[in-house]
DNA sequence: TCAATATATACGAAATTTCACATATGTTAT
DNA sequence: ATAACATATGTGAAATTTCGTATATATTGA
């Protein structure tokens, strides 16, 4: 992962709230994320998508959801910056966060 | 200064490879990078531009030369992800650091 | 004042990115 | 098997970004 990639990556509202998201809640599925961001779900599966292929992201389908959390081999550098820019930045994307957070908890699935 | 400004402007090569060179010797002139990057002047010069013009950079004009460094009350997180990013990612600019170096070294201006 | 050097910017073209919409794929429950 | 739901992707249009070229501005020294 080159830094150029990375900050590619980081340099859209769409990929950077979910990724900001996504590093406050451990991991999201595409429908909580796109109610929490409201969004179209192609918009939202295709930033997914371009997060997961260069390697930010990492997916896992669990029946008919699919998952996205941080990468595991993610390089360290790359997860501060992200750990960073969450913890200073939390006006940017707290309204969201507590959608996200209201879906993960409901017992049945918002989406 | 937002997350996605912030990173809007380290999404290109010239710009963050710029960044980096001032992060690693504290202020550089124009020239010195344009020679450092390779690139022709008015690109190097509306790069910069822009890096200041989102708050990241500062210039000031020291006779026919303007010298760029990072902005004084930049967020401690924003220098915080460009200071990760260059101590980990020094591939990434390693020749140019030295070329600039040699530039600033150099007793008669290399521009 | 004039020439040389350094930097900035205007402007239209080219390249890249993002988007909306349609449709395809995969999973589950009936 | 089929319907319903969740996700992914193909496609061309629209929006944004970047670029090359020309030119303007600023400073210095002869």
């Amino acid at each position: 992962m080159t830094p150029i990639q990375f900050y590619k990556c980081l340099a859209d509202d769409t990929r950077l709230k979910s990724l900001l998201l996504i590093s406050q809640t451990g991991e999201a599925c595409v429908c909580d994320l796109k109610d929490a961001l409201q969004l179209d779900q192609p918009k939202t599966s295709r930033h997914l998508a371009e997060l997961r292929k260069c390697g930010i992201l990492q997916d896992e389908r669990r029946g008919k959801w699919v998952y996205y959390k941080l990468q595991d081999d993610l390089p360290n550098w790359a997860k501060e910056v992200i750990h960073e820019t969450a913890k200073h930045n939390p006006d940017y994307y707290q309204q969201a966060l507590e959608t996200l957070k209201a879906c993960q908890a409901a017992s049945n699935r918002c989406c």
